[in-house]
DNA sequence: TATAATTACGCATGCTTCGTGCATGAAATG
DNA sequence: CATTTCATGCACGAAGCATGCGTAATTATA
């Protein structure tokens, strides 16, 4: 756990808002000159505090239209099976985040597609037919309340 | 849907591994002038298909040490119910992400937090007590074997 | 407490990057 | 074919960047 200071939060809040923030735009913001934005903001990112910067895109505008969660549980919890489980959602590019988790089902995948032909495929000639999967069950997302992928600094 | 073609994918991909790209380098990347990059960039931007640029956090440094999904089963499916369990979720900043599902829970909310005393406290004075909510079962991220929040644009 | 060492800061500056005007060439339209 | 439209590269003034430097503030040491 790394030493930051208030100046720190309030420029990770905003360039957690705004990546592309320039350095004078930060200064404005938290109150520092430019050039002491760009060395901190340097230190954090050497510090893997910052650990990148991504553009968000528009999955609906660019045909991604089904998003799902689908629970997972392993044939058997030995090492191997969990091995060749996780090579599987590593190489599966419609996988976009895979945990894994306590309680009745072993993993939690999310998963972006065009369509629900796409969600079947992943299913039932992906995922199902793999050696390690023993039970799939999937839910489809209705609706996005909330999709901010922001730590809440608020509370720091 | 709108018109994306082949140097605006690979602008998009990059721009999706890092939001900080300039034009010259996206112009290297891509095979276009910087000053093209720029106007296209700005078209994307402005069409939406960019939604943002955000900087990416590393929450273990800064003290969020615990990810939890959260299954919700509302009390009752009246629209005033379900409004009052959307504020709810916008309201509380630990909650990162919400989705209103098919199958057997009615929302799943993924929430990042310090500690388990965070999480019950989420889970036994927030939610529980909500007159919205009947039931809630949260699950514990022990590992996270992906997590890109990448849209799949090789499949296009 | 006094002094030294370290750190953080703002300003100045050379270099890079940015957005836009403009002319050229390719593709679409009539 | 002629004309319009549009994407492109280049040029250029404005803005942004990282860094050196001197000063102030903080921390460590005697």
């Amino acid at each position: 756990m790394i030493d930051v200071d208030s100046f720190d939060l309030k420029m990770l809040a905003a360039l957690q808002d705004d990546g592309r923030l320039t350095n004078q735009q930060l200064a404005d913001l938290i109150g520092l000159s430019a050039s002491q934005c760009s060395r901190r903001r340097m230190r954090l990112e050497e510090e893997k505090v910052i650990s990148g910067y991504h553009a968000d895109l528009a999955g609906e505008a660019l045909g991604f239209g089904l998003i799902a969660f689908i629970h997972i549980t392993l044939a058997t919890h030995s090492p191997d099976n969990a091995k060749r489980f996780r090579e599987l959602v590593e190489r599966v590019d419609e996988i976009q985040e895979g945990y894994s988790l306590t309680g009745d089902a072993d993993y939690l995948l999310k998963v972006i597609l065009r369509d629900l032909k796409s969600l079947s495929d992943i299913v039932n000639n992906v995922l199902m037919p793999h050696q390690s999967v023993a039970h799939v069950r999937s839910s489809i997302v209705l609706d996005r309340l909330k999709e901010s992928a922001k730590l809440p600094l608020s509370v720091l």
